[in-house]
Formats: C-alpha cells, structure tokens, sequence
DNA sequence: TCTCGTGTTTCTTG
DNA sequence: TCAAGAAACACGAG
C-alpha cells in the first residue's frame, strides 16, 4: 500500500546499494512498468552508483551521477528489495541492479507501477515540477484555499486524493484526516469555512503525514489502536475514538472504498 | 470460482 | 471546457 510513508520505507530499502558500484542490470522488458521509458537507456546505470535517494509524494528518485535519473513509482503493489547477490528474480522481479554484495530489486506483481530513467544530471522535468511536498513551506494555507475554492462541488474524499494538491496522500490516510477531523467523506469542499476548517484541514494532513511517516517509515511499525487505520478493514469495525464506539460505515466514493464513523462524521453536522 | 482492491491514466458522458 | 464516472491495467488474497 504505498502512499507517502511507505514510499519513504521503500527509499531507505535501498540506502544500502547507495555509492557502491553497479555491476550488472536486469530487466524484464515486456513489463509494462517501463512503459514509456527508453529501455536502452537504463544500461547507462552499469558500472555507475547511485549517489543519493530521494522521496516524495508517491515518487522516488534516484540519482546516479554521470549516468541519469531513475525514477520508480511503485504504484499499488511494488516494492524494492535487497537480495543476495546471486539472487534468482522470478516473473515480478522487473528491474534487478547487481552489485558485488548484493542486488537491488524492483518487484510488482499488478504492474501498476512505473520505473523511468532520465539522463543526465540535473533532475528530470518531472521532478522539477512536482507539487510542494505536504510538510514543507510551500504546503501553504493560500495554496489549499485557492485548491478548494476551485473544486467547491467535489466530496473532501475525492480532493484530498488529487496528488497534485496532497501529494503521498492515499486511501488510507485520506480516511484517516477526515476521520480525525471529523468531516464527512462526502462532504463538498464549498462547506469548509475559508478560514478555520481550511486551516484545520492543512493541519491535521500535516499531523497524519508526520505520525505515518514516524510510525511506518524506519521500520513498517504497527499504527496503533488509537487510529482508524487499524479500524477501517475489520469486519464489524468500530470507531475507536474514545466514548464513540459507533459501527463504522463503509462505501464507494469516487471509485474509491471509504471508512468512516457516521457519528462522529455526521455529514449533516456540518 | 468469484469478488475485491492500497493507484493512475484514458476514455466517455454530462 | 471542465468535471465526474467508468473502464482498464494484472494479480493475489480471501
């Protein structure tokens, strides 16, 4: 599932294979992963390092000086891993980097991911023009304002998974900001006073970035009880905020399956 | 055997 | 022209 903190657990998969030399690339060209990409190009990877890794949103990058620009988005079901360096990639393993002690793995048995490859050393367009990440300066009030404000008809749901706007936001944390801040899935952006609620939303998707990325990012920890995370999939699951305990609802918003507690997230209330 | 789904893109419809 | 909705992608889990 990866949306942000799982992206960032994935980049520190990889920390390992960082400055050491590359000594061999697989890949599986028929993958559809590469869609898109020059498969030629990524050949330009061997006998060079990756000199650093970067995160963000559901993107990763990593940069190999001299060479290029590997980007990965791991879609629904990809993953890195590192494997011993004699390792045998079945029919998911897509793209494997060899080095003297170890092989750099990219696996994603849906598919719906993507590796690309850029060349040369400045990072490519499409990193260039990514959106503000959700905990830096540039994450702004303004920005969320003018956001809201042009998309007043659509459910909160459906916004708060446009990556353009929240980048790294997926399903699950979605429902986890709206659950905290107890508005409804549905309820359309135009409801949210331009002043407080919209303040409130910025800080309380900020909140839930922080603890995912706490909790998920170094080791894949456990959410705890205390979020709806641990909540949502469970049949017969129950609100876990404290004196509520209400049945939680489930239901297709916008093409995507949505928990929330019609309690505590009564969408008449607001 | 059938249904469902953590994401994104593309096509269709309104 | 824009937004919403559906379909498609491919596979494993239950």
């Amino acid at each position: 599932m990866p949306e942000l903190a799982e992206v960032e657990f994935y980049r520190r998969v990889w920390l390992p294979g960082l400055n050491h030399r590359i000594c061999g690339v697989e890949v599986h060209g028929e993958a559809r992963v590469f869609r898109g990409t020059h498969l030629e190009w990524l050949s330009r990877i061997d006998g060079s390092c990756f000199h650093a890794a970067h995160a963000r949103g559901k993107q990763l990058a990593f940069e190999c000086p001299g060479a290029g620009w590997l980007g990965i988005h791991l879609g629904m079901t990809g993953e890195l891993r590192v494997a011993p360096a004699d390792f045998t990639p079945d029919r998911h393993d897509h793209l494997v980097l060899r080095q003297e002690e170890r092989s750099l793995v990219f696996r994603d048995p849906r598919m719906f991911g993507r590796i690309r490859f850029d060349l040369g050393d400045e990072p490519p367009e499409w990193w260039q023009t990514m959106p503000p990440d959700i905990l830096s300066p540039g994450f702004t009030p303004q920005r969320l304002r003018a956001f809201l404000a042009s998309h007043r008809t659509s459910p909160l749901k459906a916004l708060l998974l446009d990556q353009t706007q929240f980048p790294g936001i997926g399903n699950w944390m979605a429902d986890e900001i709206l659950w905290r801040g107890c508005w409804n899935p549905g309820l359309p952006g135009i409801r949210l006073s331009v002043g407080t609620d919209c303040n409130r939303l910025r800080r309380i998707t900020r909140e839930v970035a922080r603890d995912a990325l706490r909790v998920i990012a170094p080791a894949w920890g456990d959410a705890p009880d205390s979020w709806l995370f641990n909540h949502r999939w469970k049949a017969g699951g129950r609100c876990p905020r404290e004196g509520c305990d209400e049945p939680l609802k489930r239901e297709t918003i916008r093409g995507r399956t949505t928990c929330w507690c019609p309690r505590c997230q009564d969408l008449d209330s607001k």
